[in-house]
DNA sequence: GCAAAACTGTTTACCTACTTAACAATATAC
DNA sequence: GTATATTGTTAAGTAGGTAAACAGTTTTGC
């Protein structure tokens, strides 16, 4: 072996050495998305919702009359968890919980103007805050990134 | 306005309307890193290591006598995150905690031999997770991802 | 030389975003 | 009409962190 390496080796430490880890999509997944997440909240600032609030509120908007059991299989999270988000929404009077005659176990979700103006402003800011950090990508990566996000999605048969 | 379709609205509400939240990158991200999370977990079982006492047993083999701090920094984590993993890869008999002469505030870890077996073995399984999750995605496409990911992973001043 | 500042590992308390298991009310199946 | 399923909900637990403070130990600034 080459004595000349070595000695360095152990003071150091500050090898330029790639360790597998940054090879494997699951970890720099974790990582990009960290960094979005972490923009995202930066742009909405104090008051504003979180990624999980207004993804549910999206959906709400989206499709009214939903109830929490059909939004929760949308979002791929259980309906136990989607009660806190929306007591939030309901709280800050972006929805209501409205009754179904036809089915009394259901409560219909549905945005009040509150609400849709809030998601819509909100919209807005989320998506100058998504264009402004992927500012270094095409137009055709970010729609290249989006497909293979979306097959990576659709490998989890729970995820609707 | 055309009466026919608003009457179907009322009762059926299963429109088949795309919402904003499936044009955002975000969303999508943290979609498709969900289910790469759950499928890693469900491939290294119940003793398995977590994602991310992984990421820091990979670090720690590929730099030896790495600090805390650094390692911490590497993982875009506080190093008071860092010390409960540390304990665990530690509990394990997979890396010590060693002193270090020249300062004595830092602790050089190392991997054992244990710790290295357990690595490689493990990093066999990620990766066969990763190819039979991902196979849909030919080469070039997974190439292409990982330097988007890496792409918005540098966005992150703080993430090294 | 030496006080001030900085760094390291750690504990503690807290937070977010879930899951699992149970439950009552209600609806559907057979 | 009983058995089964579904809905919303609570309670307890888990995973993966952050922020603030601290003692012990260097490093800086002069």
């Amino acid at each position: 072996m080459a004595p000349r390496a070595a000695a360095k080796q152990i003071k150091t430490d500050t090898t330029r050495v790639v360790s597998d880890l940054e090879t494997l999509i699951g970890y720099n997944m974790k990582r990009a998305y960290v960094a979005i997440q972490k923009d995202f909240r930066a742009a909405l600032g104090e008051g504003g919702l979180s990624p999980r609030t207004f993804s549910a509120l999206s959906l709400v908007v989206a499709h009214p009359n939903i109830s929490q059991s059909s939004l929760a299989r949308m979002l791929g999270i259980e309906r136990s968890g989607l009660v806190a988000i929306i007591d939030e929404l309901e709280r800050r009077n972006f929805l209501t919980r409205s009754v179904v005659p036809d089915d009394r176990r259901i409560q219909a979700l549905v945005a009040t103007s509150d609400g849709q103006l809030a998601y819509h402003d909100t919209l807005a800011t989320v998506q100058a805050h998504e264009d402004r950090l992927l500012a270094d990508l095409s137009a055709s990566d970010k729609e290249t990134l989006m497909q293979l996000l979306k097959k990576i999605r659709l490998t989890d048969k729970e995820g609707l």
